[in-house]
DNA sequence: TCATTTGGTCCATATATAAAGACCAAATAT
DNA sequence: ATATTTGGTCTTTATATATGGACCAAATGA
């Protein structure tokens, strides 16, 4: 079990707070947020302070994040971007599909939502980018193990913990295995309850240059149930669009074609 | 003196190393960076990608932030937002001096820049969005100190520290005071080497309904030492372009108008 | 004007944590 | 095939740090 550094986490913690209240806090609300002891709250606050990533849009009010953390952001966002390609293919998929859609890389034993566009119906699969899932027992992550060549695939699945999060959960690496065999014979990746209650959802795996990744649709069971392969379909075919048609055929030969 | 919390610093250290590198990094490049232990380095990486604010673009070749970032920051930044007025000002600031401009807000015994448009010269004064500088020791800070109510610009003042940084250096409460009184009569506060060095500026206060903010222009002191009046004025017209003729007249009465 | 509340700061010390170093696996070189 | 290097993980313990609580100033209410 790794260790946590619990003052990084606490930096985080205070970022997530300020991106959903969206309001100045003084140091007095986020102690009592947070359950913190009001000295500690300040130590945290003044080196954030210090550093220029805290201030007061008026004094005595409250602190706020200054800009910085949107323009060091941007930066990161700039130099190692998603490929615009991805983005329109993302809209795409969220647009024929109605349902919240996402392409997702790796984190070690997890796969990460890296871009996520909600569905606008009421009933939906919520998810923000940063969102992680456990790599073996997802579509998502399976449709990116797919892609990984055999050793290193061996070595995750072996150091993978084989945790029941639902009936469909594989147990074991050589469960995980055949799976992933068997949704490349079908031409995409099932997610139906084996992570995510009620869940039905469609991944196809996404080789870009040397990133792996992976493009899933996902919503409620009831509405996916039936719709799956016709949503695998659709979204083959939006990637041939984007990307060419013999994309698959050039990266993922061991992936059938839906017609 | 207030206490640094050290991990809290190490994300940020973290977070800038990426935004200024761009590139994935490994444990063993990031601790060599820092000079940080391997195994502290592993604890802090962890942490982070274990809340999604880390991945890794391609497995085993080193870790990047998370588009998370660039969510939760967005979403700050457009929650308590610079009023786009305020850029716009910014930008034609920027045009018509052609040097680096900056607003700033108030953070405790400092002025925070919170948005910056940097000179096209190849000579220029160099800053970033979270960039502190003394209150009492600079234009920026000083055009903030002036829309104070009294009491509390006096206790700010008691509480500053006199520390010399150059010659113009203000060393007492009473030696600002008669500062901003001069500016304010004069129509500008002025930024000559009382900071930073070989630098000549001009600052304007910008109460902005409870928020106390300044806008600043300023360069190398060969170019601005003999604009400043001139700059102060397009300063003043430019506000008065976007505010409203009578700004100055229902916000800042005490200020002296230009010409 | 005085009392009370609220928000912020400082300090000593018990406690949680960072770090040293051993270890392991995978990749690369021989 | 075998050796070496590189990158990542785990555990123990000396040490840095988080915290309780005292303190102070400013704002608010009486």
């Amino acid at each position: 079990m790794p260790t946590i550094v619990k003052q990084a986490a606490n930096v985080l913690d205070l970022f997530e707070f300020f991106a959903s209240t969206g309001q100045p806090a003084s140091l007095a609300e986020i102690a009592g947020h947070f359950g913190w002891p009001k000295s500690s709250t300040f130590n945290l606050i003044t080196t954030l302070a210090e550093r220029g990533f805290l201030y007061e849009p008026r004094p005595r009010h409250g602190f706020y994040p200054t800009p910085r953390w949107l323009s060091l952001a941007q930066e990161i966002a700039h130099a190692e971007p998603l490929p615009e390609s991805l983005q329109d293919l993302l809209r795409e998929l969220a647009r024929l599909s109605a349902e919240t859609v996402w392409l997702a890389g790796s984190a070690g034993q997890h796969a990460v939502f890296l871009a996520v566009i909600e569905s606008p119906q009421a009933i939906r699969y919520t998810a923000q980018p940063g969102k992680r899932v456990p790599m073996h027992a997802t579509a998502t992550g399976q449709a990116i193990l797919s892609q990984m060549p055999e050793p290193r695939r061996a070595a995750l699945l072996r150091q993978a913990s084989y945790e029941r999060f639902g009936p469909g959960t594989p147990m074991s690496a050589g469960e995980v295995d055949r799976i992933i065999e068997e949704s490349l014979a079908r031409g995409w990746f099932m997610s139906a309850s084996s992570y995510s209650q009620d869940l039905g959802g469609v991944s196809i795996p996404l080789p870009l240059n040397d990133r792996m990744l992976s493009a899933t649709v996902a919503g409620p069971l009831f509405r996916m149930g039936t719709r799956m392969e016709e949503t695998a379909a659709q979204m083959q075919a939006a990637i041939k669009r984007h990307f060419g048609k013999d994309y698959f055929d050039r990266h993922l030969p061991g992936l059938r074609q839906l017609p």
